[in-house]
DNA sequence: CCTATTGTTCGATATAACTAGAACAATAGT
DNA sequence: ACTATTGTTCTAGTTATATCGAACAATAGG
């Protein structure tokens, strides 16, 4: 039973600030079908870890996107026990590029 | 003097139809700063052949960054004379990812 | 016919990306 | 302590991308 900040052991995980976000890492990030979904679930189902999301490939490729899409700005992740819970980081990219990923998600048709 | 339409020496240009854009290959066209650039410049300036974009990369680059935008259904591209014309498929665009288009030139800061 | 203009295509190189397996690290539970 | 779970990191192979220079193609205009 951690505390809720156990920084000295706490695994580190680089997120970029809102403000140093770019539109170009952010189109690539996703520019990706595996991470197009895993946006999607994000923004259906909510924050979840990344074990749930039924990607078909294999746990070093996912922990790749994971960390592609979170080094872009995209999602947040923080540890939790064994796992890392995942989460849309809406506002975030709401507040730097309005309308792009409403626009991501209302899109329809095969990715 | 060439005819309106001369289809026997008329150069092929391959634009995917509406109905065939897919979002991940929409979103890696516009991965780019290049290739924002020139679609920024379209949607602010309007139609415009290759050499007026000023960018500054060599021709062969550019001719490179101008296909995987018309390949990926973003620009279209019309032979006139010694030149291609180059505009948005805005009305494409925004009919199969409603919103996006206008999220990409809305954004503001660094690409 | 010759030349200039515009942009493409080819060939080559260098970098980045996607993929996976194996080993590792952190935690939870017994 | 031992084991199972979760996900990362490392290493490697394959593919894709960005870049350029040189050669080519189509057209326009003397």
């Amino acid at each position: 039973m951690a505390g809720l900040c156990d920084t000295e052991t706490m695994r580190v995980l680089h997120h970029p600030t809102r403000k140093s976000l770019r539109l170009s890492k952010v189109m690539h990030a996703l520019s990706d079908p595996v991470r197009l979904s895993i946006v999607r679930s994000l923004a259906v189902r909510g924050e979840q870890p990344c074990g749930t999301f039924g990607l078909s490939v294999a746990k070093s490729t996912a922990s790749h996107h994971f960390r592609v899409l979170r080094e872009a700005g995209v999602i947040q992740m923080r540890a939790e026990g064994t796992q890392y819970i995942n989460s849309l980081r809406r506002e975030d990219l709401d507040s730097r590029f309005p309308g792009l990923i409403d626009a991501v998600l209302g899109a329809t048709g095969p990715v």
